[in-house]
DNA sequence: GGTAAACGCAACGCTACGTTTCGGAGTGTG
DNA sequence: CACACTCCGAAACGTAGCGTTGCGTTTACC
């Protein structure tokens, strides 16, 4: 019995939410204002204020709420497709969702606020983090990828493809991208069939 | 003789592009401000709207002219120590000058401003994918690589990384960084010794 | 030395942030 | 039902910064 009956609060708190996060897609943090807040969610710029001690709080409670729907784990039967699933997740969310522009408009404040970063790495990247570790490390055990994987390197190298044309290149995000990225990167993580690279331990 | 005597205008000019940079280097766009430019310049705020239209467009002027110094081209002994010193580069310039803040500020108006973004790529993008194309290509020659590779994602993964370090996951971009990365992206390059590729389509 | 271009200075209108004040509407309780 | 308490809405304010204007002064060049 949560949804009983919403009070004015709560409808207010709500109506402000949403509207931030309309106003975030289109324009980013450059175009997002209080006053087109208060006025597109029908509540005084006070009652904003009350609950959030400035602008840059109000987006970035609204980012860092966005940003926990990132990490989607897949179950597979192998790990190409796990990481392709893995990978491809994001692109979805980053080419079709307002994660895009949000993402976009959350690097120049990554880099001067420290608070916001430690943040945002702790529930974005670090969980991406430790997924790619879980899906490498059922990968080493059923024989497909080699023990002695750089981790992060690998996590890096996945998404930093990824974010790169969302970021620079501005080239689309399809489909094939998490397909393509990861079967390039998928070489150096197998085991060595017979040499090529330094010494490996007994296959367990 | 190009060195004679700079005038009042190109002592103005070059006062206001140099405090721009220094004010851009700490705090990116967020903390510029025409007025704080013109105080450290010493030059009045009218004259450097004389000479750009906007503040945007003065910052923009200052990150294009610093972007310029991006490609660097090597002529190494083997693709690999040519694509560790040209990926080096970059983490180089990302790393230790103000090019990474800079860079970091230039996301949200590279999302924004399609003009600069088409500008930012044909002069930085396309840039460093033609000096990756140059170099697999050699490589190819060599037959150090396949002669199939995918150049355009081979570019995005090895730049990729370095960015993504630089915008999200916020670790070092240390001197080691561009070697992981190309021994990394390597083996999915190289020409198939004998046989055993995994999933890979026979081509197209 | 004179003239035209470029600069410096001060003030202005404007937008948006963030604050304050006050009156009124919503909410809970005896 | 009445009362009190809390929260909201409306409006005004001070401040910062953008971009503009007008005018006097300096500089460059003939």
């Amino acid at each position: 019995m949560t949804s009983a009956a919403p009070s004015r609060s709560q409808r207010a708190e709500a109506a402000i939410l949403s509207a931030t996060r309309e106003l975030l897609a289109r324009g980013g943090v450059r175009e997002l204002t209080v006053e087109g807040v208060a006025a597109r969610s029908g509540v005084a710029k006070t009652t904003i204020y009350r609950r959030w001690r400035s602008k840059d709080e109000l987006a970035l409670a609204v980012v860092i709420d966005m940003v926990q729907t990132v990490v989607a784990v897949p179950e597979l039967a192998d790990t190409r497709s796990e990481l392709i699933a893995f990978v491809g997740g994001a692109v979805r969310v980053l080419g079709k969702t307002l994660m895009g522009p949000v993402m976009q408009g959350l690097v120049p404040e990554l880099a001067t606020d420290s608070e916001l970063a430690r943040s945002f790495r702790d529930r974005v990247v670090v969980l991406r983090l430790h997924e790619v570790e879980r899906l490498l490390r059922r990968g080493i055990e059923r024989g497909e990828i080699r023990a002695d994987v750089d981790v992060g390197l690998t996590h890096e190298l996945l998404f930093g493809a990824v974010y790169y044309r969302l970021f620079l290149s501005g080239q689309p995000l399809d489909r094939k991208l998490a397909e393509r990225i990861v079967d390039a990167v998928l070489p150096g993580l197998r085991k060595p069939p017979g040499r090529t690279r330094g010494a490996q331990q007994p296959s367990a």
